[in-house]
Parts: structure tokens; sequence; C-alpha cells
DNA sequence: ATTTCGATTAAATGATTGTTTAATCGTTGA
DNA sequence: TCAACGATTAAACAATCATTTAATCGAAAT
């Protein structure tokens, strides 16, 4: 609900529309979570590539040429963050993007930003 | 273009739609480096007050509660990364959100992200 | 010109974080 | 059970980064 505050200065707008577009800090630690963890380029990578098929861990150190505890660091913020999931397959653990509103949501949006950051 | 690469386990996919989804560094960096900006509260707090309003400096740090030289210094990192925009009126600076696609793509993700993680 | 006010910069500090190397854990097969 | 392999963990280190305090800059007004 909108609640008045004393800004320093009144620049004549109306202070409740103000009010009304600053979240609680829940939504902002909710989404900055999130973004946090695509905003190192070794986990953005990982996350694409998570995206478009199921690795286990040599493989995916291979692809983005890093060491593999390197990699199971990185996966392990990952799968905390809710974006990707992880199975065993015999010595093996596969891991992919995760099917969840917010992996997609996220997916979506890294081709949508790659597409205006990167014209042509 | 597609590039064969040997990884140390083959899992029976093709490997030449696994290289695909390898995108450049520039498009990873560029995509990674907008993230990292709101990846912290703080500068997600004020982006997104930004999305809604125009403000000067002292009134941006009275709202998110933070003193002017913090809030100085989150600005020219959001300025750098396009994402704000600025003009001086008398003694004041007035910062609002770039009128960018970036900006916008951030805004309605943001936006997106929130419902999802902030369920009601 | 000098005083005032808003904004920025600089230096310093504390905290967080990514990477490496080495050691450990879990599973499979000999 | 023991050896081999993949994955994870631990400790250590380097690097990045956010915040604070103090100082400086820029614009406006008396």
């Amino acid at each position: 609900m909108a609640e008045k505050k004393n800004l320093p200065h009144n620049h004549g707008r109306i202070n409740f529309i103000i009010e009304d577009s600053l979240p609680d800090d829940a939504a902002i630690n909710g989404v900055s979570d999130a973004m946090k963890q695509l905003g190192d380029p070794t986990r953005l990578r990982i996350f694409w590539y998570l995206c478009h098929t199921e690795e286990c861990v040599l493989d995916i150190a291979a692809a983005v040429k890093m060491t593999s505890p390197a990699i199971s660091h990185h996966l392990r913020l990952l799968k905390a963050a809710g974006l990707i999931t992880s199975r065993r397959e015999g010595k093996e653990m596969l891991y992919k993007a995760a099917d969840s509103d917010l992996a997609q949501a996220l997916h979506h949006m890294i081709e949508n930003i790659a597409e205006i950051t990167c014209p042509e």
C-alpha cells in the first residue's frame, strides 16, 4: 500500500506513485539472487549450455574450458538458485536446466538480450 | 558455424547441436555485464525505481536509505551499462531509466521474475 | 567573490567471490 | 575388496566489489 515518505526534494510529482514503485525486500532479493547467478560469465555460459542439452560435469568442463572443481562449484550455485537440476547415471552426474517458470523466463530473456546487445 | 569438438564423454547426442548452443564471448559478456548490474540488490532497487520516475541523487538515496556517495557510485555503474541516463537541472542531476531496448527488456523481465519468485 | 547546496571523487576498509590444488566421497567393474 | 573413474569438498589465495569518511567539484544565489 502507498505510504507517504518525506523525500529531501519535492519535484512536484505524486508521492504515492513513487512509493508504489518500490517493491519489498522479498521481491528485490528474489530477483537479484536469480540475476546474480547469471551475472558471472562462466555460470551464464553453463546455464545457456544446459538449456540446450543434458551433460555430465567433465563434458561441461571441456566445453567451457575449465577444471571440474570449478564447474562443480558453479553447478552447486546454479542448483541452489533453482536454475538447474541433476540426476545420477552410473558414475556420472547429469545436469540440465530446470523445468521451471523461472528458468524458462531467464532463458528467453537471455536470448532476447543477446539479440539486443549483439546486433547481427 | 558448427565445429566438432571431442568431449571426454560421448552420450550419443549429436555434437553440432551442442556446439551451436554455445554462443561467442561477445554475446556472453554483453548479457552477463547487463545482468551483473542487476545482480546487486541496491542497483536493482535503484533501476526499478528509475523505471517509474525521474529523481535526483538525494531523493534516491533517501528512498533506498543509503548515503549519496554510495548512490553515486551505483548510478555511475548503471549509466556505464547503458541502463540509465542523466540530465542536469540547476544544482541537481536527474536520473531515469534509459529509453533503450535493453533497459525495457530488463524492466519487463524483472517484473516477470518478481511475479514468479513472489507468488501473490 | 564567497557562501551554500547537490553531486562526485578518492582513499581505505571489509566483505564477497572465483579459481586452483589437493584430498575425499561415491559408484562401478575387475 | 581393491582399483579406477567421475564428482565433490576443503583450504588457500587472488581479485573484485560495496560501503564509509573526507575531500573536491559545479552550479546557483546572496
